[in-house]
DNA sequence: CGGTCGATTGTCT
DNA sequence: GACAATCGACCGC
């Protein structure tokens, strides 16, 4: 297996989404090591890049402190947590000084199994063990508090070594869709920057964005 | 297996 | 002070 090259990595996130599906993220930690195959992952834009803002983007208005790592050199995990208890992995893209991202939404795990099983009672089976982005970083043992900034291409931090190995096979047929979870009606909320591999089971099921407009209003009184 | 509902906290307006 | 790149409990089939 051979690392993923920076160099491939500064270029624009909807360009290598598709190219890291297949691809391995190897994780080394006191518990042992786990590794994932990219399954399915989503494209995300900083402001200026691209022709239309990427509303969906955490990095749409700019550089901001949670954010600072889209900004920086491409091959960092951008790690943040969502909705108060989930965390999210993206692998940062472009030069520095730009921001896209890569998130990674789902995989098959191909080594260290039995841990991932310990870290997500939860799953009803294995193919739910790393399906969507808060199951894919339970599994790892990727965290935004201790993770955040590592360097995907064989960098240490927060005590995990992290590996992104290029993909070592043939992958299958590249599908693409509207990305899952983002709310609004927005141009920018329907393109399709979401990838994933056709047909694997490992792959999560598309859901659309909640807004305040379909959200269930509060009960009062 | 699939639908619905509510949790929980960091972040930016 | 609203709201989020979501998940799991719970329930029905």
């Amino acid at each position: 297996m051979r690392l993923v090259e920076r160099s491939s990595l500064a270029a624009d996130a909807v360009d290598v989404a598709p190219l890291l599906l297949g691809a391995v993220l190897r994780v080394t930690s006191d518990d042992g090591v786990v590794a994932v195959r990219l399954s399915e992952v989503e494209a995300y834009h900083g402001r200026g890049t691209g022709e239309v803002p990427d509303l969906a983007s955490h990095a749409r208005m700019g550089p901001t402190q949670r954010n600072r790592t889209m900004w920086g050199e491409p091959g960092h995990l951008y790690v943040y947590m969502n909705y108060g208890m989930h965390d999210a992995v993206n692998v940062a893209c472009s030069p520095e000084g730009r921001a896209s991202g890569v998130l990674l939404r789902a995989g098959e795990i191909v080594d260290g199994i039995e841990i991932v099983r310990a870290r997500r009672l939860t799953a009803r089976r294995d193919t739910e063990l790393a399906q969507g982005p808060g199951r894919f970083a339970r599994a790892l043992g990727l965290s935004s508090k201790r993770h955040d900034g590592v360097d995907a291409l064989d960098g240490t931090q927060g005590g995990v070594r992290v590996e992104l190995f290029a993909p070592g096979g043939p992958v299958g047929a590249v599908r693409s869709g509207p990305r899952t979870g983002v709310a609004g009606d927005e141009a920018s909320c329907a393109l399709p920057w979401r990838f994933w591999i056709e047909d694997d089971p490992t792959v999560s099921r598309f859901r659309p964005g909640r807004t305040a407009a379909n959200r269930r209003p509060p009960v009062t009184g």
